[in-house]
DNA sequence: CCTCTTTAGTACGATTTCGTAGTAAATGTT
DNA sequence: AACATTTACTACGAAATCGTACTAAAGAGG
């Protein structure tokens, strides 16, 4: 238990830095925006609050983000037919070509655990992955009597 | 896999976002903040640099954090006697108070998931995350010819 | 001793993040 | 229809982070 404790502490500043340690590709770009990129290249085209919500950001955090990556021609925005007020966010060609670089550099890690473990062990870590991750996540407001609904780190959805 | 590369995904922007967020009992006090004063608390009394190195953050912003953290009277830093060069971060009292405050409500997450799991799949999952955190830091280096050493997010000794 | 290099840390400016305060479109409510 | 409310987002300023350039102590070689 104090095993875990241990390697808690060891998440500390800089989520990723590994990431773009390897990823020089393009030198210019953040780890969020790496982020970014990714999650729409795994989820599609998303509006600005559902983005901040998967990236675990505020909202206006995103505004930033999204004005950074849009002025290096790595997305698009365009408001919805249906309601003006949202802001969808697309890849462009530039963006969706980094994101599968960045996408394959993050498979090779996983193929590395792959590599690494037994096809049960393999199961077996990413079923109590998942299972903590839901502990984490609906334990967040222990001490708490309300928990202003927030953006979180960790959201599984079932 | 394609699950743990969506959970992967989902390790956004701001780590420990759900513990300060639990966490209001000090309104003034950063994550990196409460990082840095859990690891004293765990560690004892630490040199910059490798309070730095814990912490996965360059020395700058170590500098930074702890004199954010000395203002506020968290800690305390002093020249070392046999070597003049480095400064010893050490816990005041208040510092003390406040880490073990954050400590107990870690701790209460971790035996969440001690009530959640039974003593095997504690067991496995510990074993299990550490080989895949070995993976992950020897791995970093997948594309790379030369890895400049630099602090990783993740470091596990042993 | 006197350089020369290395080690440990700080200073500073540029960029990033984020809380608060807006704006404007959609959705009630009467 | 005239309003209040809610929803989706942006603007802006304050704070945090981090790369680069520095300083000063310790150690090395002659």
């Amino acid at each position: 238990m104090q095993e875990l404790y241990d390697l808690f502490l060891k998440t500390g500043l800089r989520p990723f830095a590994f990431m773009s340690d390897t990823l020089h590709l393009e030198q210019n770009v953040t780890r969020s925006d790496l982020s970014t990129l990714l999650i729409l290249l795994f989820r599609g085209d998303l509006p600005m609050s559902e983005l901040a919500a998967e990236m675990g950001a505020p909202l206006s955090s995103m505004t930033s983000i999204a004005k950074r990556l849009e002025r290096k021609g790595y997305i698009a925005r365009a408001a919805s037919v249906q309601d003006q007020r949202v802001k969808l966010v697309t890849l462009t060609q530039e963006g969706r070509q980094l994101a599968k670089q960045c996408e394959q550099i993050i498979m090779a890690m996983l193929s590395r655990l792959e590599a690494a473990f037994t096809p049960e062990e393999m199961e077996q870590f990413t079923t109590l992955l998942f299972k903590a991750a839901r502990v984490f996540q609906d334990g967040g407001a222990i001490t708490l009597k309300e928990t202003k609904s927030r953006p979180m780190k960790i959201k599984i959805e079932e």
